[in-house]
DNA sequence: TTGTAAGCGTTATCAG
DNA sequence: CTGATAACGCTTACAA
């Protein structure tokens, strides 16, 4: 007869919500809607709401959803942390609020995450750009201070000392995750002499490859053949038939059900499944700029 | 002294949450991040946080999420509809929350919506293309019981009468809002005799028109000399140098803001914007596609 | 089986 | 001005 339960009361006395929270930090990214994606649909079939929000990797504004989530009483959260900045994220943690990080881990000993293994992927993207014969590949990067960055620098440089290749600082930039920062650091690059010039371009993310391929191509060079570039994620526009950008491919969508079921695992008791690391594969996916 | 307020007693007294829900159906299309950001950024500022819930177009879960918010208390909500059937909806706006719908009005004599003039927006575009020479446009339009389509189909058909061209109902086509739906009813349309070919798409909106240009080129043909192409929206990648897309702005970060200030002032109890319906004018963007 | 009372964590009100 | 207390709307446990 049109009686709606009021969940607030249910929740004062039941102490729990039905309800997650789901911060990440840029929505403007299309892999993280994929993952949202895979995360909502996992939540909804288990009778859960999620309550998704945006950061815009400002580390404030994370600490504040963190905050108003918590006092909402969520059962269980997931973060794509903005920043490493963990003390705010520790607290989280020492609260006892069920936690499941993605996309990067944090320094802290039992927090439960879901990454991709960031070194690897750099690394087989870098090495296959080395077996097509090219020797200066340059590195364009995100957020120095971002773990996801520092890694996929890591798999980059790894793969050149694999191969004799001694690491030229002046080829590795890095600015945001956003394609106008890849535009930029390009720009730059294309600068230097011809000579000097690298001859590939491993970009640690889909957007920042993007906007490398457009100043590339605004300075009339073309891809592959002057520069080959390969990103990182495969977000769906990598593989329109315009842009066939050669990248490493991460599980978005299945990461954000498997984030949803180890949260799950989590607030349901099951203890042992605390701390735990999932590192899942990347695969490279070739197509066209490299 | 690390005390947390519990927020939910505290909504549980103060009948008030500082919270606000906000309903879209696809968060895949880069049409909707944009202005949940918009949305976003205002509500940060004013104090409140936002629950970002996706329906994937469905209305079922759709209702569902209507249904929880509800329950939670939420003070108000932003709906972009995933459907024309009301009746939930209206239940919402006759239970008094505070709503305000984006992106497609519902049929309800006092709801607030903001809306872009899609039969204007529609009727540019393709008064564009007639005034380019083509005759035969065809129409790839979304779900054809969503307003949306049906507004932008109707500026389709006005620019065509006004310009005294018959209308041909075998080049209106409509499918879903997605990609892969532009890309199957393109090459439907290719497979007729090449005389009755359209010479141009207006697509109702952008991924709709990124899967027409895939069938397209995937027939051999080039764009905009054998086919042009116009889409709707404006999304990020529509201005990638490798897209290029011609299209219809719509100005969506300021939507996302004025979405959340109108709905500021609906639960400020200022009655007077109550039922109003704002309409945003569109701007056709010329690229190279059309 | 049906009904009543206690308590969840706040805020707001009303005596003192 | 301060400190105790009712009330918010529900669930659950226990008594009738």
């Amino acid at each position: 007869m049109g009686y709606q339960p009021n969940a607030i009361a249910q929740g004062l006395v039941k102490k729990e919500t039905k309800t997650i929270g789901l911060i990440i930090p840029d929505i403007t990214n299309p892999f993280f809607p994929e993952v949202a994606r895979g995360i909502e649909d996992a939540a909804v079939e288990a009778g859960y709401t999620v309550f998704l929000c945006n950061t815009n990797w400002n580390a404030e504004r994370e600490e504040r959803y963190l905050n108003v989530l918590m006092q909402k009483q969520v059962d269980g959260l997931i973060i794509g942390p903005s920043s490493e900045e963990v003390s705010h994220l520790g607290k989280i943690l020492d609260s006892g609020i069920k936690t499941v990080f993605i996309s990067r881990a944090i320094n802290h000993a039992n927090s439960t995450c879901i990454i991709i293994d960031n070194v690897l992927g750099a690394q087989q993207a870098v090495e296959y750009l080395i077996q097509r014969g090219h020797r200066k590949i340059a590195f364009v990067g995100g957020r120095e201070d971002i773990s996801t960055n520092r890694e996929r620098l890591q798999g980059y440089t790894q793969a050149l000392s694999n191969n004799g290749l001694a690491l030229d600082e002046s080829l590795v930039k890095t600015g945001s995750f956003k394609r106008d920062s890849g535009y930029f650091i390009m720009n730059q690059l294309l600068k230097s002499e011809a000579c000097n010039r690298p001859t590939a371009v491993f970009a640690a993310n889909d957007l920042l490859a993007l906007g490398v391929i457009q100043a590339v191509k605004e300075n009339g060079l073309s891809i592959p053949s002057d520069m080959a570039v390969v990103g990182f994620d495969d977000i769906e526009f990598a593989s329109l038939p315009e842009i066939q950008l050669t990248t490493v491919a991460q599980p978005k969508y299945d990461m954000g059900k498997l984030a949803f079921s180890t949260l799950m695992e989590l607030m349901r008791g099951g203890g042992y499944s605390s701390g735990r690391k999932i590192l899942l594969d990347p695969v490279l996916v070739i197509r066209e700029t490299g």
